[in-house]
DNA sequence: GCGCTGTGCAACTATCTGGTTGCCCAATCG
DNA sequence: CGATTGGGCAACCAGATAGTTGCACAGCGC
């Protein structure tokens, strides 16, 4: 059904400045300055990535006073992981595995 | 260690005719004509896709005769898997499996 | 209220990327 | 041999994208 969505995902992870944003992320929740402080662009630019991550529906936002909080959304990654584990299934036993799991826990298309 | 490996392989799978360019191969090897075949691009894009693909590991390919046989690289996705699942592993369950399964087989950085 | 900090919005630029067309080369088949 | 078929290479084009700068605006601290 997603496949635009499963797109999206595979597209955002492609920037290594996003992956890194994701990485900072799982540290828990912050804010863009915050999370631009570490890096060496802008806070336009990382604001515009958070964007991007946010359509594709890895990270979501809350705003808190003058301040946005972002956090990792949970299960965002779940359909591209799926998508990965059927094709690569047939060669990589691991993988294999994973869609085992995802197809016994339902989301399926 | 290879964070230049991840990174092109999820902008590989980033385009949806690569993406449809591996589903194909997972029926066996085939042609870059025969690929083209099937898709509304013409076999000049193709073969750039599919060495895009090759560039990020995805692929190989095997001359015979005149033709170019094109195959899925045998864990060519696991790395990128290994980084979803570390990332993800916090926020689904699944991932989080998945990330035992690569911690399990070797492979950590 | 005033200044500082955190964001948002818009315009602009340079580069990347997917796609094309045109031509050439190699191998196969009649 | 001659025609056809599968690929490679290069040039070119349009749109997407990562990045910037500049300015406006809303909360918070003093």
């Amino acid at each position: 059904m997603s496949d635009d969505r499963v797109g999206a995902v595979f597209s955002a992870l492609g920037d290594p400045t996003r992956r890194h944003l994701l990485e900072s992320l799982t540290h828990g929740r912050a804010t863009i300055s915050g999370l631009a402080a570490g890096l060496p662009v802008t806070r336009q630019a990382v604001s515009k990535h958070l964007a991007t991550l946010g359509h594709a529906g890895l990270v979501r936002s809350e705003r808190a006073g003058r301040e946005v909080l972002f956090e990792i959304t949970p299960g965002g990654m779940g359909e591209p992981a799926r998508w990965m584990a059927e094709v690569g299934a047939e060669w990589d036993e691991r993988l294999a595995r994973l869609s085992e799991l995802f197809a016994a826990e339902g989301g399926h298309e």
